[in-house]
DNA sequence: CGAAGAATTGAGGTTAATCAACGAGGGTGG
DNA sequence: CCACCCTCGTTGATTAACCTCAATTCTTCG
């Protein structure tokens, strides 16, 4: 990929130069995602803003590097010019006309980047329960063969033991072991222990994407 | 264990089958980056050890999804099978053989996707003056016009505020004010108050890159 | 000069880590 | 079979790290 390049009869689509002065929203949570950017010059901080005002500002991008890939049709995080930038935007749809392989391998690139992004918010900005929250809901909306539907309970296979959970989530294997219990205690889950994998019942969905929590 | 299918007149070159028992470690940090994997069944995780123990897993990974991508010649993380698992590997070699364009975008999204371990290992298993001194080696590091170097000292441009940094470290403002304090007391940085953006001086750089602190 | 924004520092509170004990299951070997 | 050990999970008590709230300083800018 180089720069200042209009490589076709597209004439600006391809390739398209932008300055941007410093602090300046490039991107913005939701925006339609036509493009990406390629930074030639200058620094670019990429963040999300979670419902009640927290922010994690999760890449420092500095020449080279790329934003603006998602697997979506909108952005779901926000990029800011940190100094002053010159930027190459590339159109999103010229992305697809690549070979099929190719193709498929950067859109899984691109699920996964975004996936970290989350991951990072979670780590950087989550408190326990909310991270093991979190977790359980992943495992649930992960087109895994974990999760089971009946008609009014959704049941999850918990793959891992509490210290694995524990390295995931960057907590101890105690306080994953708390959370747990504190879920179950709240009448949010249940589970039995037993010796394979961990069968977790999830009775009300709603308390586990809630932000705040008490006792 | 291996084997399923040849796709092309490389033989066993390209989308070769493993099949992995649960457990497992399928890659492991120094093995040379040889090949990519795709996950068909199954389920794998990726993580990184600290030398003193801490491990951070920061990715969990279904069918469809890639590991082993890095920009470097060796691996610098651990994949390990959490359930029975069927891959199909790529050699690494053959994902060069694609447009240029493509490929190098690629690779951007390659060295961003390892940022973003890093970062996650930070955020997960880093106390505050680690990170932040993480932080500032990273400027250090990183290819910018932000560093600066003299016979005996190394200078980097700070160019965001203590909100900002805190945003990407996942500590609050007043936290990374006093790891920076500590840092100066230490004596391993100094820098000065003015209008603009920080200017560090970096004296020693091994208490940057150590694991413990006291004091 | 006064106001606003950024950084520093202190005091006190809260969360999660640490240290520790205990219980449940699953092997293994006697 | 039982005794033993080992891993895993749970729970309690205490500690430590970081957050929150607050006061102060420095700088710039109107």
């Amino acid at each position: 990929m180089e720069l200042y390049r209009s490589s076709n009869n597209h004439g600006d689509v391809i390739g398209r130069a932008m300055d941007v002065p410093p602090r300046t929203v490039i991107i913005d949570e939701g925006d339609p995602a036509r493009s990406v950017y390629k930074i030639q010059v200058g620094q670019v901080m990429l963040s999300k803003l979670l419902p009640d005002g927290r922010r994690q500002i999760f890449e420092l991008l500095g020449p080279g590097s790329i934003f603006g890939v998602t697997p979506n049709q909108r952005h779901d995080s926000v990029a800011e010019s940190l100094t002053d930038t010159k930027l190459s935007i590339f159109e999103r749809s010229w992305l697809n006309h690549v070979p099929s392989i190719e193709n498929s391998f950067v859109h899984c690139l691109e699920a996964q980047i975004c996936a970290l992004h989350d991951h990072a918010v979670l780590l950087g900005r989550k408190t326990a329960t909310e991270r093991v929250s979190t977790y359980i809901l992943n495992l649930v909306n992960g087109h895994d063969q974990n999760s089971e539907q009946t008609q009014s309970h959704v049941f999850v296979i918990v793959p891992m033991t509490r210290s694995e959970i524990a390295d995931y989530l960057g907590l101890t294997l105690e306080t994953v072991s708390r959370a747990f219990s504190r879920l179950k205690r709240l009448g949010v889950i249940s589970y039995e222990r037993h010796d394979g994998p961990m069968r977790v019942a999830i009775h009300r969905l709603g308390p586990l994407t809630g932000t705040y929590w008490t006792a």
